[in-house]
DNA sequence: ATATTAAACGCAATCGGTTGTTATCCCAAA
DNA sequence: TTTGGGATAACAACCGATTGCGTTTAATAT
């Protein structure tokens, strides 16, 4: 049980003859220390295999190096990608990063945004809840400046940084791209719509329609709480089972999007012939399903480096949290056999 | 860019008339400590919204309530129920995780182990990458009697926890399956051979065509370094060629095996009449693909559990790193349409 | 009443960097 | 020769909780 000291500045120090402090500068390439000290001090170091400690320096500066990211679900492809964006440019600035999970329960997301304020991270990555519709649990973050960057599933009125993608434009073109498929009664599969990203996606679906003069039929816009497997195919069933169903689907998630596939091929309905289906994510399984689903792909992994970018530049800018500043990323279609009418079947 | 100030024990102290010490102690419930004074400050601290310094403790005692977690990559299904079984049991103990992944990558691991090791983590849940087969960078870790538990994919000849699951008898099993189901010729697609779990479902694999008499064929063997999508299709493609094609393959992961449902399928070979087949780790996708894929279930977020209550369990009996425990958990054969020739056609 | 002892709490050092302020030194300008 | 100033580096306080050891008080034993 005995444990082997870490070498300080301390012992440095007394090796260089040199005082704790400006061992400490000379580490940090303070400008107030000569060129000559501060090789020789790293060198030093190097040789001696010190390791800062960051316990310390957090605790001294009342921050760390440590960005908190906070999400419903760590299993989901979107989600992974991001964190994988968040994760690679965060180690590259020496940064480590602490992830909790919500599991769009709104309380967890509360008792998450504590736990990261009580670890004082640097500045905070958040992609909200289903069920979040007040914010105020951030607001503390805000009050010590520490920057918080929202990433796709973003609160309509807190001031903060914000990465998302075009979700009214991605709607508009999934959409479209369906019409320009021949289908002429599309519907939506649509997620809880106080979620802005939901939301967004179903005005450009509407649009859409209206701009290409289709009719907007209600009977065709399922809300769904939840964009699940099951929900899905539920939907799916109450669409074949109309008198006029529909001829195209634009789900608001991939998930959805393949149930519909599934189901309506049990069915015998014939896809994309009779149904084109369209979804959203472009999650692996979209290349799986059979036919391959066409749908709107994220630039996921992009948007977690952007985010972490954000939290580093406040930090070296010295800036105030209260800056507002929004990034908005292109969405990709990606038309697969699900939806490609003009495809020779093989 | 004013901070507000946090409530420390020294403010505690001052508003009670004790020391800080003794304010520490009865938030701790040390027993030198009246019930009465406990019962005081603990009030206190309440209604003052005191909120214990983690990182002050941590620098104190040179260790962190943080689970450090390395992984190959999180974007898997089995890795996500994971983390997810870590970070309940963990939160619930009020200890924070940090993830890190390595894409398996040898020296990315090696790095985060550096990492998670400056951090001060209290403990380490680690799965090894494809590449790793040298073990030093842990050693660090045992010096300092930080408790490594290493989940599914864990080291040979390394002392220390190990929660797993009984990859041979799941191996032996899956075979056994396909063998009941009629087939005489199984395939297997076996993963790279130096890791512990998918050398062990091939011996498993072996021994269960061995005791039913049936001949082992190289030619059915393939060892595949990556059990991705495209080997497992090229991987596919090479046993429909050969003159006496199998049967039936139990893969060692459900990507391959979809890959050799989705393949065959192509070739009008029918699953399972003609060729059998068996994944590993119940992916959501197996639910998805059709036919419907079989597989072998990990118990993967109770193993999450498991090795977490180990570290927890580490830091208050005060043991020794050099303990070594092993913990092995049940599979479950789950069968669904891609190899069960019983089933009524619908 | 005195000695013994356990319970309850305080003192002060400690963990390892960081940083505002001060001190020293050297060189150039007056 | 003196003074001003820039360049370097040292001092010491500080971040907030923890803990070994010592002290006080009160209760129990003799």
């Amino acid at each position: 049980m005995k444990k082997k000291k870490e070498v300080t500045i301390y012992d440095l120090a007394k090796e260089l003859n040199y005082s704790p402090s400006t061992i400490s500068r000379a580490l940090n390439n303070h400008k107030s220390i000569g060129k000559k000290t501060i090789k020789k001090v790293q060198k030093t170091a190097e040789e001696f295999g010190y390791r800062r400690n960051a316990l310390a320096a957090s605790l001294r500066n009342n921050t760390s190096k440590t960005i908190g990211i906070m999400i419903s679900r760590i299993n989901r492809p979107f989600i992974a990608s991001l964190i994988t964006g968040i994760e690679k440019a965060a180690r590259s600035a020496n940064y480590n990063v602490i992830i909790t999970q919500s599991d769009d329960k709104y309380d967890n997301e509360v008792n998450n945004a504590k736990a990261l304020y009580d670890a004082r991270i640097g500045g905070l990555i958040v992609s909200l809840g289903m069920e979040t519709q007040d914010t105020s649990h951030f607001d503390q973050y805000i009050k010590q400046n520490v920057p918080i960057v929202f990433v796709d599933r973003v609160p309509e009125n807190f001031n903060s940084y914000r990465v998302i993608i075009d979700n009214y434009a991605a709607g508009y073109r999934a959409t479209k791209h369906l019409i320009e498929q021949g289908c002429k009664r599309i519907a939506h599969f649509a997620g809880a719509q106080h979620v802005n990203v939901y939301n967004l996606r179903k005005k450009g679906y509407l649009d859409a329609l209206k701009e290409h003069g289709l009719e907007v039929d209600e009977n065709l816009i399922l809300d769904m709480k939840i964009l699940s497997f099951k929900e899905g195919r539920k939907a799916t069933k109450q669409l074949l089972k109309l008198d006029n169903p529909p001829d195209g689907i634009f789900s608001a998630n991939d998930t959805a999007a393949v149930s519909a596939i599934l189901y309506a091929k049990e069915k015998g309905v014939k896809i994309p012939q009779e149904l084109a289906i369209i979804g959203f994510n472009d999650d692996p399984i979209s290349r799986i399903v059979e036919p391959t689903l066409s749908t709107v792909s994220h630039p996921a992994q992009k948007m977690g480096e952007i985010s972490t970018r954000r939290i580093l530049e406040h930090a070296t800018r010295d800036l105030d949290s209260a800056v507002s500043e929004i990034t908005m990323l292109d969405t990709e279609i990606i038309v697969r056999n699900s939806s490609n009418r003009n495809l020779k079947l093989s």
